[in-house]
DNA sequence: GCATCTGCTTTAATCGATTAACAGAAACTT
DNA sequence: AAGTTTCTGTTAATCGATTAAAGCAGATGC
């Protein structure tokens, strides 16, 4: 508990050692620059002393921090976790720090974070947005900070992605069905735009083979919500779909808990598919169908996005169907 | 797509109005202090311009920003979500932000972490350590930094902490336990710090009512490693316990279904029980009987805690128990 | 009429680190 | 031996914002 307010900075050591400030910093950034001695002399300092620097001050002359920042609608979604950890292990490659921020599905908070972010002069923005891609992210990337939007989502459309081909995803979600002898399927999830091309894919795939896809849409993308519009549907409406194909997997683990609430059996009556395959789909009451992408592969090619100094290219990774019991006894 | 590599000023506002940077700092920051007339002007300029402020220069000449860190060792556990989002929306209230960073426990990291922040001269940090509380954190408050420990959990003893009463959960749980006539108990998570405290409390209950609490140690906290290890437990033995509590509610969930897979009935032949009950206790294969804690009363205090100037009061949540059918048919 | 006060604005120092430009000494060339 | 490199170190400008102190009108007081 010693008194120590006073923060140590450069100028400290350099007394300490009896050097200039201009030496220190050589010695901390540039070793090769100064004598063997002198950067000995130095360390020992900082240790002795406890010297941490100040970024504030590093950024302000350089420019750039060396954080990213990862700011996503949902980080209460499993969804999220394979892909960060991946960035995280993308980012400390190079000495980097992911930050997350957690917009909770609102745009004046993701906006906040924005142009929080980029007053911080972060080194990148990976962006997964609550809707779609806000024109102040490409304003940003305009402005010079490296920007990657996660997920594929329409709006600003010069802002680089890295999302998973949701399209390709439907597509073969409905296939699976299809296949399976299914002929009335219903889509939970609505209009959200974080769904619109899997339900697209999807739709696509039943008009193909004279089905009707039809479509549920929900307030929220949470667990909640869809099992209370599972659980509110009169059930011969309810029983006349024989299959669901959620958003992704946390509604369709609503949509299993409503439908064995129910007592619909799974999936003799009705089968269920989700998307993402989170780590709780294959421990879900039925374990579930679903489809994924390679996240990790995902997470890592985000951050080398919105590190490199140009970042233009986007990156569409092709989905795969896992089947379990949910949609196969 | 247009071309602007030079980042807005203050001073390109203060030309454009025709006044010194100093009044347009005025009146950002301090508006009554400048003319009505001018405060119009230069939001219109920032406006037209595009001005974002640069925040590290403001915090190098303030000392401090407006950032709160939340280092938490395992992201990826829904226990955090509900702490994190209180813990948002009570930093928002002050026009603060979350920055969320995960250590992945590894030590090393959250060592990096705990530098990179403190030189970031956040305003506050709010760390959920991977082992015992790094002396790192308590050098970190005598330079001047505001921190908790989220989670008591020895070590550097002078850190402030907000945690729930782990002893307190852990004698509510093997109450229960005990209650409901199990006479051979389990502890599934080891000598993990984060479940000293809970572990100690069963035990001594246990001890009480003389019976004794077997613990099974794991290599970490995961779903995996809970499932293996009942997995690899030769049936006899396992058979040998009436029952389970496990550190957490992700192991109890592994050793769910490890048990499934084995064909043993919970809670007939075995009772679970679990502990934060987690979004997904409640739809777990068998809803899991758990220990809960006021999550979002413990983000808000935490949060105010690591704004407060002097924070130096520790704060304790009462546990709660909430009783589902893997202890109860 | 002269001093004082008020309201608005500017000047200039400051935060802590980085780095181009420079300088002195030692080492190397030819 | 004179010129050129190389090696170390210093000086001083700079990044962009904040803010104490000072300046300057115009209003008010007596």
């Amino acid at each position: 508990m010693a008194e120590r307010p006073q923060r140590v900075t450069i100028a400290d050591i350099a007394k300490h050692v009896g050097v200039s400030t201009a030496t220190v910093s050589y010695a901390i950034n540039q070793p090769s620059r100064v004598s063997a001695g002198v950067v000995l002399q130095v360390n020992e300092a900082i240790a002795l002393l406890g010297y941490r620097g100040n970024a504030a001050a590093r950024q302000l002359r350089v420019g750039r921090s060396e954080a990213i920042a990862l700011i996503v609608n949902d980080a209460s979604n499993p969804a999220f976790t394979a892909f960060a950890a991946a960035a995280e292990t993308e980012a400390a490659l190079t000495g980097r720090f992911i930050l997350l921020a957690n917009s909770s599905d609102d745009p004046t908070r993701e906006l906040a974070y924005l142009r929080f972010f980029e007053s911080q002069q972060v080194g990148g923005i990976v962006l997964a947005p609550v809707g779609e891609v806000p024109e102040e992210l490409s304003e940003i990337a305009n402005r010079g900070t490296p920007v990657v939007s996660l997920g594929n989502l329409g709006g600003a459309s010069s802002v680089p992605f890295v999302s998973g081909d949701d399209h390709a995803g439907g597509v073969v979600a409905m296939k699976h069905l299809i296949h399976l002898g299914r002929r009335t399927p219903l889509f939970v999830g609505g209009p959200l735009p974080q769904f619109r091309y899997r339900h697209q894919g999807a739709e696509q795939v039943a008009a193909a083979a004279g089905r009707v896809l039809e479509s549920h849409a929900l307030a929220a993308a949470t667990v909640k919500e869809a099992f209370r519009a599972i659980s509110a549907m009169p059930l011969e409406q309810l029983l006349s779909f024989d299959s669901v194909f959620a958003g992704n997997d946390l509604l369709a683990i609503g949509v299993l808990h409503a439908l064995h609430d129910r007592g619909v059996r799974v999936p003799e009556q009705i089968a269920v598919i989700g998307y993402d395959d989170i780590e709780f789909a294959e421990l879900a009451i039925v374990p579930l169908t679903t489809v994924r992408h390679d996240a990790a592969a995902m997470g890592r090619a985000a951050i080398r996005t919105a590190i490199g100094p140009k970042a233009t290219t986007s990156q569409t990774y092709p989905p795969q169907l896992v089947v379990r019991r949910s949609t196969v006894s």
